[in-house]
DNA sequence: TATTCCACCAAACGTTCGTTTAGTTCTCGG
DNA sequence: CCGAGAACTAAACGAACGTTTGGTGGAATA
């Protein structure tokens, strides 16, 4: 409980984060330097033991805030009930719309690759997530709403390595207004494909 | 030129970038050491200067050997003539080919960030090859073979973005058979999209 | 067999890393 | 205005890094 005495600080812990993680995305995790992350934030490199813990809590700190928003999504009341198809639409839709608006958060996440026991546990919350994505387009294929002739992991997998691409290369500063347009782009691309031909 | 004299090598130098793209792949490049290489490789660490000018050459030549083979697709004959939708169908098939068949170099060359001076060329590079796919997107738009209600470029990404998923995911360790299954798989979902609905 | 050349290695180098220690500066309650 | 407490910092720590040095051992040539 913070009584006001002492001096104030600069910047949250949340707005420190947020830079962090963007510095994170940058350079790459490992390539980001204490030094780095002083440089970008004005703050001597030992200030940040004052707020987090070291850098791996940063690391954990930026990957939790995105499995904590990808999991609200599966938690949302159309995630849960009505024809199978029509859930998943929605996942898809709530996930591109987590993914623009979490974007360094995310983009940090999907780049974990199970270093230490902080991105282990990372790793196993985002399977727990798929692996529920995955029985929605199960659930999808055995209604006849999507195509039956591909293997619902693999669709599964397929299908969100292209909503996960948008951290790839959407860069919300050089087009703030297109965020829209790509969730929208990735919803029709993602349900009817490219070509203007009938589907089959 | 080798005439053969001296101790023969235990490995070649293209047996040992394999292993040592593989580990990259699985450690990161940066969270990789040379330590972590000599363990992998059976060799001491200062070994590979014998082979290698150092860590970044390792990097480098990784990184060029599936740029070569991405570029390879496009100066294929089918990819420089005919419609621009068959043009393009057969630039996905073939890209999602080669990511199967050089999986450990494309995934290296997926997540290079630009660090450092080779991996600016490598991005460079990358996006020279980016910019041809957009070209052929664009006219197979204009040729109304693919849906006019979506930005190519913006189509572009999320296509090549779910092609390129593949080496987020796919491990032809687990299931050797299964590459010509994911390549139909992509071509489809690419061009048709998941749902049995007709377009639009 | 003597020579040559290559593959390989042990040890050490200077640097940079994440983190710790021991403080200083600033703000506010009393 | 005093003292508590929070934000912040300079300097230094041991460890780990990529790389260099100086050399050993073994196979082919002559």
């Amino acid at each position: 409980m913070p009584d006001g005495r002492g001096r104030p600080p600069r910047y949250s812990r949340d707005e420190l984060l947020e830079k962090v993680v963007t510095v994170f995305n940058e350079r790459g995790y490992e390539a980001t330097s204490m030094e780095d992350l002083a440089r970008a934030t004005g703050l001597n490199k030992s200030s940040f033991y004052h707020h987090f813990n070291g850098k791996e809590e940063l690391l954990g700190l930026g990957v939790g805030r995105a499995l904590d928003a990808l999991a609200a999504v599966l938690a949302e009341p159309a995630a849960c009930s009505g024809p199978p198809a029509r859930r998943l639409e929605h996942v898809v839709r709530r996930t591109a719309e987590v993914l623009v608006a979490e974007l360094p958060f995310v983009t940090l996440l999907l780049r974990v690759r199970g270093n230490t026991e902080v991105e282990r546990e990372a790793l196993g919350r985002r399977r727990d997530l798929d692996a529920r994505v995955a029985d929605m387009v199960r659930a999808a294929a055995d209604a006849g709403d999507i195509r039956p002739d591909i293997d619902p992991r693999l669709a599964t997998r397929l299908l969100f390595g292209m909503v996960n691409s948008i951290t790839e290369w959407y860069r919300p500063d050089l087009r703030p207004t297109a965020g829209p347009a790509v969730v929208d782009a990735v919803v029709t691309l993602a349900m009817h494909g490219l070509s203007t031909r009938s589907a089959q």
